[in-house]
RNA sequence: GGGGCUGUGGUGCAGUUGGUUUAGCACACUGGCCUGUCAAGCCAGAGGCCGCGGGUUCGAGUCCCGUCAGCCCCGCCA
């Protein structure tokens, strides 16, 4: 039906006939000569139509046609240095219209103007756009760069269930009814996590699969109800052997794909670390700015705020002298974080001025501007979590406002996370999942202060995005069922949900631990874009419905009796 | 669960403090002209009662309340 693909006509088809099909992107009829830009996945390529040929033709935007043509070179001073193509176009003798379209919902072009609803709703249509395919082939390119990385390390590909378990932990589940068993249900995998673990007790020794992750919790522009991630797990490794593989990995792929070189071993930021100085576990580091501790400094000053708080930070912005509006601007988005004001100087002309300059001592200063630069300096007071949270936010804000990035592509591992944090009711929560194995300096604070136990645990954060999450594993039954007592399970809770996992850690589990990346994150920052929805084909809303096949939706009476289910309210019902 | 933004012909937008009657503009669409364009150009035309429901008013796209949908954020996402 065809023998070429529009975009990869080159120099050695030049005087040969082809015959190409693909969708009209644009038609500009002069009478007495026609063109058409045709376009498949690969490009575009100009036809040119004698009048005698084009006709009553009927073609318009979107039409699918096929013709038979010479590739010709253009006229010198007619070429089109915008276009790969541009030098040639096809003289066409002969063609036909496949199928003609109705009246378009919108035009797929890369500056769409249609409204993300209405691409959703025609996402068909959408997927013709340019940057969409590109979109798609690098995503498509990523996944073969891993595939051939993680091959040439020895790693199997493996695929794990999706019905599984439902966990009471965690994300919120998908539930699956079960037909069989009446009143039962499955829930739709979060992760592979056990199942991965189970393959390093069946000696698999290194595991990696593509795996789709469903969490039913309420989304955001980088999460979808359905993820994909990069699931890797290996035996006999040390932490180390582990950030290494990444490290390796990501340099792969981003010469791979992005013909760029990325520099390792990537910094590295304790999590305590990482909270001080940028406060939050997932820092930007494509600017410099460093917040810092003035707690102590502040408790000599004169004010009473900065007596009585627990916590004090200050960020000095160099060269930002911003408006008051900027500030009550900025003041406002610290309010809204539970920050109770914004404490500002600014230092120029030697002098430091605003609301915050009288309490400002030398101590301060020392710290925060020790080398008398000239600019704004923040402060705000409070809890430590929310001085954090508020100066972090701050960091990344003044950073977007004055275009500080320096850097393309800011790595940083952030390792060192505490194993348990305290959730809203006072109660030990795994910090990153159940699974992950204490450090072994810290288990001796396991019986007498838990809390401060750091878990093997890492993360890689890139400009400021968790791109990938991992773990040693906990292989030591004894010490697992420590782990699950001190979260306050039970015995009967402990072997009713775990039971299988810690059941197989008695019949010689290896040492393991793994990491992974999410490929929807991953590839909407090497496309450079602003949402996963634009690396995923078919994607969902932030009410997590599919526009297109209308889902979720009612089902019929008939097949809820079969399930056993009864709707406690009746709107839920097909045809309702 | 909470906060914010948006919703006007097929699409994207405009519509001033509620009142000029036929709600504008661009692109797409239909017809015509045009032999070198590439976001082609020119002429003509068809197409909307302003997301949905209620209210205020002599009068509402414009004000108020509710509701639905999409997006952004907080909570949440081991």
């Amino acid at each position: 039906m065809r023998s070429k693909y529009c975009g990869e006509i080159r120099d050695s088809d030049l005087g040969k006939d082809l015959t190409l099909v693909g969708w009209v992107n644009s038609n500009r009829q002069h009478g007495g000569i026609n063109f058409v830009d045709l376009r498949d996945r690969s490009g575009l390529i100009q036809l040119v139509f004698a009048p005698e040929v084009y006709k009553d033709a009927g073609i318009k935007l979107e039409t699918l046609i096929q013709v038979f043509g010479a590739v010709k070179l253009r006229p010198s001073e007619m070429v089109n240095p915008h276009l790969p193509t541009g030098k040639f176009e096809l003289e066409v003798q002969k063609f036909q219209v496949i199928s003609q379209p109705e009246h378009l919902p919108f035009i797929p072009e890369d500056e769409v103007k249609a409204s993300f609803e209405l691409r959703l709703q025609y996402r068909y249509l959408d997927l013709r756009r340019p940057l969409m395919v590109k979109n798609l082939i690098i995503r498509n390119k990523v996944i073969q760069s891993i595939r051939n990385f993680l091959e040439q390390h020895k790693f199997l590909e493996i695929e794990t269930p999706y019905l599984t378990s439902p966990t009471p932990e965690g994300a919120r589940d998908y539930l699956v009814p079960s037909r069989i068993h009446p009143g039962k249900f499955y829930a739709l995998a979060q992760s592979p996590q056990m199942y991965k673990q189970l393959l390093m007790v069946g000696g698999i020794d290194r595991y990696y699969q593509f795996a789709r992750c469903f969490r039913d919790e309420d989304l955001r522009a980088d999460r979808q109800p359905e993820h994909t991630q990069i699931d890797m797990e290996m035996s006999f490794v040390s932490q180390e052997d582990v950030l290494s593989l990444a490290e390796n990995l990501m340099v792969h792929l981003f010469n791979d794909v992005l013909d760029v070189n990325l520099e390792i071993p990537f910094p590295r930021l304790s999590y305590n670390q990482a909270m001080i100085k940028y406060g939050t576990d997932k820092p930007d580091l494509r600017f410099d700015l460093e917040i810092v501790d003035i707690t102590e400094q502040a408790q000599k000053s004169d004010m009473n705020i900065l007596k009585n708080s627990e916590c004090t930070r200050a960020l000095m912005v160099e060269n930002f002298l911003p408006s008051r509006k900027d500030i009550t601007e900025l003041e406002n988005q610290i309010k809204q974080q539970g920050g109770g004001g914004l404490l500002w100087t600014k230092y120029s002309e030697h002098k430091y001025s605003g609301p915050f300059a009288k309490f400002i001592t030398p101590e301060i200063i020392e710290i925060a501007n020790p080398d008398k630069r000239e600019g704004t300096m923040f402060a705000v007071s409070g809890s430590t979590s929310t001085v954090a949270k508020c100066l972090g936010l701050l960091r990344t804000e003044v950073a977007k406002k004055e275009n500080l990035y320096s850097k393309k592509w800011a790595f940083v591992w952030i390792v060192d996370f505490p194993l348990f944090e305290l959730n809203d009711q006072g109660q030990m929560e795994p910090c990153h999942h159940i699974f992950t194995m204490p450090h072994s300096e810290d288990l001796h604070l396991l019986d007498t202060d838990p809390i401060k136990v750091r878990g093997q645990q890492y993360d890689i954060v890139l400009n400021g995005i968790e791109l990938a999450s991992g773990s040693i594993r906990n292989h030591l039954p004894q010490l697992q069922r420590k782990l699950f007592s001190i979260m306050g399970l039970t015995d009967q809770q402990i072997d009713q949900r775990f039971g299988f996992l810690l059941e197989s850690f008695k019949y010689g589990a290896p040492p393991h631990g793994g990491i992974a990346p999410g490929l929807d994150r991953l590839v909407m920052q090497m496309t450079d874009m602003k949402s996963i929805t634009e690396v995923i084909a078919f994607p969902k809303t932030l009410q997590a419905a599919g526009l297109m096949e209308k889902c979720p939706r009612p089902v019929e009476q008939q097949l809820l009796n079969e399930l056993n289910l009864e709707l406690t309210k009746s709107e839920g019902l097909d045809g309702n």
